[in-house]
DNA sequence: CTGTTAGCGCCTTCAG
DNA sequence: CTGAAGGCGCTAACAG
């Protein structure tokens, strides 16, 4: 992660021990100027050794630490942002935390940032336009020093806020052209999706389906884009009526979608699934159907999230780096905060076929 | 919920439509100085009438809403704080928002406390103990207004920063004595428990274990009473064998626990897993074993999170009313936050019997 | 009803 | 190397 650079050299000094010793002790915080008092030198000097600025002597550092350190004084952080007009909070804007790939990713970013003394603000959008609009007024009231957007919608409107840095995870940015401190990460979903067709056609498929969000989300019109592919390679051909549409991303929708779409006779023997929750939603219709799986129809699903793994039939699925990418996102975040050029915008991260036995 | 004494009515008003208009175009954020230049009243004018403190007409009211309608304007918020000494973020310490249960709490929250104007810091301690220590003093110094512990050990020391206000979910407070602004928020564990083990014993369970956690968080040891209550009402005894530990909640160490006790050839009628996921790795282990279920062993989980209704056989187990407790929590916690005294320090929410197919 | 006045706690020129 | 002074944007008395 490289925190050679780290900007606030002195901060772990001082709160590292803060007005929490095991029961504590705290009536009224203490500010600069007790200190400055105390210690006989001015506030800007206690100031500077605070922010280790350089221009003091080693004899004035030394009586300023004791003194802050016998006072557990801990600078107030919303005085130092009003001052400076930084926090130290990166936002998260995130669809629905319930979902465990995005809580994955979420816990992750949220242990690695704060390893660098950034704490994390969570806003969940539900896919709801309006809401995003306004997590992203509060954010930007707030200060937050970044944004880290994973998923989500966001067709409408631009979530630009200038001179913040913005991650976006798993999500097309609709940003300003000048603007350069972002960067996008993704897997590689045409090529996750590839490997899903790749694997259907050579375990025999010949009449696949898809069962996808009725969304249009670059993810997953890549993921649509990369099965096509896959098939097309093999000259399997994907019928029109192959296409089956959900309305929210769900088990029992799923479910009702391949059940109506059996009761209509439409019978396919592969469905590759946007996503696990998805695929184990169809299984299940199939599967009550009477439909043996893999032998009369194939399954697979997207994400490898836990439940692929222990569902009626073990999930065949792609599995997506979640860490890897959390790791990136803090990574290149930290480069953006610190006004370092990133290489480039946008980051793909390999897709995995994970094998099981729905396929 | 009653907002109805919600301090900063204004508000709503004002953010109502900040720098955010498709395509931004927000330079340098306008401040409360401009404001009052642009409509010829004072700054302290702009001020009331932005938080609502009465004391000016309603010509004025509209004359500012109107200018700072145009400009965009959003008070900045860190101006604020330092003048009142307070933020507008409530912290959330979390074991791991990967687990379901603690992601449902955890987005209901979230989203109830920005209907009311608060952001969300979350902490994901992983039941690490240093870690959460490291949490609340970056909580502390973020001057953070609340605080909600969901779950987790923290035993060992106390988590206590005075007269910050703290929820305590399915958690056991440590705290000085003399706080009264805290509440604790859990479901009726003995009860649940005590469900598991009624509706065991009345499938004719003559020989039930129980799977646990191995630590002694109150949650667990509260089930491990109540269930034995319930057998010990009908006359079922509970063998010493027949505590069987897990060292992390999880499906493998169900499984593995329970592959190694049937290898030893402990063989039970009826397990009460406290946890759905340690209940799913003990059904797949004892379908491995050819154990039939529910005819030769039943099985009861307990949370009620997804994986339950959609394991290898559905499960039955005791439904916890997250919703309702992440409600309760914001409530009283606005009621804490606004000085209010609660009826009482521990509420308990109803457990409920799902039955599915595993008993 | 409205404006004036004082800071909140800190950082940062600018002079020593 | 150090101190004095000004101000970040906002709220809260206190006078009118």
């Amino acid at each position: 992660m490289g925190t050679g650079t780290f900007p606030i050299v002195g901060w772990f000094d001082i709160t590292h021990h803060i007005r929490y010793t095991g029961t504590v002790s705290k009536i009224k915080p203490v500010s600069i100027k007790e200190i400055s008092e105390l210690t006989g030198v001015s506030i800007a000097t206690v100031s500077r050794v605070i922010n280790n600025n350089g221009r003091f002597s080693e004899a004035t550092r030394k009586k300023v630490q004791s003194v802050i350190r016998e006072h557990d004084y801990v600078p107030n952080a919303m005085a130092q942002w009003l001052r400076t007009n930084r926090t130290r909070n990166i936002g998260i804007i995130v669809p629905d935390i319930t979902n465990e790939f995005f809580a994955k990713l979420t816990l992750d970013i949220q242990q690695k940032l704060f390893t660098v003394n950034y704490s994390t603000l969570i806003y969940n959008t539900n896919e709801d336009p309006v809401l995003e609009k306004q997590y992203l007024q509060a954010i930007s009231a707030q200060n937050v020093r970044g944004i880290i957007f994973i998923s989500g919608g966001g067709q409408n409107g631009c979530p630009d806020i200038p001179d913040v840095p913005m991650i976006f995870l798993d999500r097309e940015p609709h940003l300003q052209d000048t603007r350069t401190n972002y960067v996008r990460i993704q897997t590689d979903h045409v090529k996750g999706a590839y490997l899903a067709g790749e694997i259907l056609v050579k375990k025999g498929c010949k009449n696949p389906a898809i069962l996808m969000y009725k969304n249009a989300l670059s993810p997953q019109s890549d993921r649509v884009l990369g099965f096509k592919t896959a098939l097309n390679e093999a000259q399997v051909s994907l019928k029109r009526e192959a296409l089956l549409h959900v309305n929210r991303v769900s088990y029992d929708d799923a479910y009702a979608v391949i059940k109506k779409s059996l009761e209509r006779g439409c019978i396919f023997d592969g469905y590759f699934c946007t996503t696990d929750w998805l695929a184990v939603g169809a299984m299940d219709a199939l599967l009550d159907h009477g439909i043996k799986i893999p032998r009369d129809a194939k399954i697979i699903g997207f994400d490898d999230v836990s439940i692929a793994a222990h569902g009626r039939i073990p999930l065949t699925t792609i599995h997506q780096d979640t860490n890897g990418m959390a790791h990136l996102a803090v990574e290149l975040m930290l480069k953006l905060l610190n006004n370092e050029q990133v290489e480039k915008f946008e980051y793909y991260f390999e897709p995995k076929l994970i094998k099981r036995r729905s396929v």
